[in-house]
DNA sequence: CTATAGGTTAGACAAGTGTCAAAATAGAGG
DNA sequence: CCTCTATTTTGACACTTGTCTAACCTATAG
């Protein structure tokens, strides 16, 4: 039963129905959220999370909007840095992939109890 | 079957890894996320959510922060136009609850697929 | 070593955000 | 109507954010 109960098996807080959040891990957890809170970082996460690869090159992501290469740089690092995704470089190209566990985490948190314990 | 497959039964979109959101969406979406990337609102709506009336006063609200009330009211209106939560007036008092069908669809957008399945 | 292409960092700037104090609104109860 | 309490609105202000251009790294290819 160790992955059960408060902590509902998603190794940071229980759900928001659940238990109301203390300060301290809302404030983690806003962190990540306000990392969500833009469209371009969203569709960013977005085009990571859902390709077959599990990674991304930051090339084939730059053509895909509308705004210059050094915001998305810019996006990416606020993405990198809220501990939503990891990257590396690989010769000349640099690769993004997404932190699964967090966005597990963020799910959690606001899914309702029922839903948590359904995906125990 | 109508509550499967792409819209993954949530009303809204499918998970991040299933699917790249479109532009128009992660627009909506992002909308809800900044809502949450606070750490007064992501508390507030915690406090809302957990309560086992199903609603809270604001009353009840403002004691439990370091925030001036007109501060809690402006996070409290955030929320509302986000769509996280609702309110009405009873007499003097104001309650808010939250729209349960909202979390679960940011909850959903955050979902592995496999969870997504396990709570279909 | 130089040139070239992919990414990031630095600096600047307009726009947006969170906070407060003061004023305004909405009901309840004289 | 007047007053009191709960909540919201307004206006002001410091701080943060998203965007750009220009400059800078880093690795590959001549």
């Amino acid at each position: 039963m160790a992955a059960d109960g408060a902590s509902s098996g998603q190794g940071c807080c229980a759900p928001l129905e659940t238990l109301p959040l203390d300060p301290a891990h809302a404030t983690n957890m806003a962190k990540m959220f306000k990392a969500l809170g833009d469209p371009v970082r969203l569709r960013l996460l977005s085009l990571i999370t859902a390709h077959p690869d599990g990674e991304v090159c930051v090339c084939d992501l730059t053509s895909l909007f509308d705004v210059a290469a050094p915001t998305i740089s810019y996006h990416l690092k606020l993405l990198r840095e809220a501990g939503l995704v990891e990257h590396d470089r690989r010769g000349t190209w640099v690769y993004y992939r997404p932190v699964r566990e967090r966005l597990r985490q963020l799910s959690a948190l606001l899914a309702a109890p029922d839903m948590a314990e359904a995906a125990r």
